[in-house]
DNA sequence: CGCGTCATTGATGTGCATCAAGTGGTGTGG
DNA sequence: CCACACCACTTGATGCACATCAATGACGCG
C-alpha cells in the first residue's frame, strides 16, 4: 500500500477495505458475465482466475496468492471477463471499484498505486505471452515454479520449499500443455536432482538448473 | 474520447494532446528498459509491440492502429517493458503520464477513462493467454484475422478487405507459429475459398467459415 | 536489372498430445 | 477401523501437428 500519507488520507483508505469476505475452496469469487462492482485484495488464500470463449473452451489465465489484487479485468464493460475460483479457503478485502475512484480524486497516491497495480497486471500477462508463444514444455515449468517461489519469498515464505496449491491439470493449463507433460517434466526435474517432489510437496534442490532450464534458448529463432 | 464535459474540463483534456509526433516505418516509438513518460495514442499508422526475455528471444504482444493507446506498460517501474516499431509511417500524440494523472484528479470521467483503457488491455491479453495456450494453428489464424477486420471495421474500413502491414513472421511471433505455418494456413484457407490472399492484401470471402475454424472446439479436452 | 527481403511449398523430424493402464492418497460409509 | 470408490497422479506406447531444413518464386527498391 501506498506510503507517506497523512492520517487523513489513511483513514480514507481504511474506508475501502473495511468490508471483507470469506471463500471456500473451490467457490467463485466472482464468475464471468456476472455485474463488476469491486476489487479484491487477497487477505489470505490462493487463487486461479481462468478465461472462457464462446465454445467452451476455457484456460487458466493466472494464479493469485495473498497480497495480490484480483478482478481488474472487469472494470472495461462493468462485468467481470474470467472466473476466479478459490484453490483454497481464503479471505479477501472487498473494495468497491467506484469508492477507490473516488478517493483517488483526492489522494494522488492511491490514483497512481491503481495505475501501478493495473499496469503491473499488464506486464505480468505479457509474460505469460512470451512463456506461452515462445517455450517449451521445460522451460515454461521451470519458468512458472521460479515465478511461483519468487513471489511466495516476497512474502516472507521459502526460497525453496513450496506447496504446490493447483493440480497438475490446472498447472498445464495455465502452461498450454497437458496434465501428462506436466507430470513428465516433474519426473525429469526430479530425476536430474533439480528438485523433490513428493505430492504437492515441492523442493527446489537446485535453483541455477532450472534457470538455465528455463533459458534454454538454444532452438527458437 | 469521453463524452458528456463542459468546456472547462475539455480544455483541460486539450492540454494532454498537444504534441504530436511522426515515426517511420522500423523506426521505434520507443524500447523496452528506456523512461517511462508518456503513454501515446495511434493517430494515423501501424504498430507492432514486442516483449523480450533475458535471453534473447521475443514474441510480438500485440498489433496497434489508429485510435489505439500504446505504452500502459510502463506505468509500473517507470520503465518500458516492451518495443514498440511501426509497421508504416506513423503519427503518435505524446500524452504525458503524469499530466494524465493530474487532470484526472479534476475530471472525473477522465480518471475513469484511464482505468477502462487500462482494462482493456488487461481483457485484450486475456484472450491472446487463452489464444496462445489452447488453440491450433489455424484456429489461432481465424481468431486473428477476424479480430484485424474486426478492428479496422469499427474504424470505418472494409469488413472483408485489408491490408496485412505486418509480414509472415510478425504474425507467426504473435501467434505463436513459425512463418512458415502461417503462410501454410493462409494457402489453405484460400484453397478452401475462405480468403482470397495476394501478398498482403487479404479479402475474406467467408467470415462465417472462419468463425467455424475459430470455434472448432474438437479435441482440446 | 540485380539484389535482398518476404513468401510459398515440399520433405523430414520431433515435441507434445492422446490413449491407456496402473498406482497411491483421501474420504466415506458399513 | 477397514473396504471401497474416487480422484489426482504417474508412466508407457503411439500418433499427429507443427517445427525445421531446404529449394524456389515473387516483389520492390536502389
Amino acid at each position: 500500500m501506498p506510503m507517506g500519507l497523512s492520517t487523513h488520507e489513511l483513514d480514507k483508505i481504511d474506508q475501502l477495505v473495511a468490508v471483507r469476505r470469506k471463500i471456500k475452496r473451490g467457490d467463485f469469487l466472482f464468475q464471468s458475465g456476472t455485474p463488476f462492482k469491486s476489487i479484491f485484495a487477497i487477505r489470505t488464500g490462493f487463487f486461479k482466475t481462468s478465461v472462457t470463449t464462446d465454445d467452451g473452451r476455457d484456460q487458466v489465465s493466472g494464479f493469485q496468492m495473498a497480497g495480490e489484487i484480483i478482478g481488474l479485468d472487469g472494470i472495461m464493460n462493468d462485468r467481470h471477463a474470467c472466473d476466479a475460483i478459490a484453490l483454497e479457503d481464503s479471505e479477501v478485502c472487498v473494495m468497491p471499484f467506484d469508492r477507490i475512484e473516488q478517493i483517488s480524486l483526492e489522494v494522488k497516491s492511491l490514483q497512481h498505486h491503481v495505475h501501478k497495480i493495473m499496469s503491473r497486471e499488464i506486464v505480468r500477462e505479457n509474460s505469460v505471452i512470451l512463456l506461452l508463444g515462445s517455450m517449451k514444455a521445460e522451460e515454461r515449468l521451470a519458468a512458472f515454479l521460479l515465478n511461483l517461489v519468487q513471489r511466495l519469498h516476497a512474502r516472507g515464505f521459502s526460497q525453496y520449499e513450496l506447496v504446490l496449491r493447483m493440480t497438475r491439470e490446472e498447472i498445464g493449463s495455465f502452461l498450454g500443455l497437458k496434465l501428462e507433460t506436466v507430470s513428465r517434466a516433474f519426473s525429469k526435474f526430479a530425476d536430474e536432482g533439480i528438485v523433490e517432489v513428493k505430492q504437492r510437496n515441492l523442493k527446489i534442490l537446485n535453483p541455477e538448473a532450472l534457470k538455465l532450464i528455463m533459458n534454454a534458448q538454444d532452438h527458437c529463432s
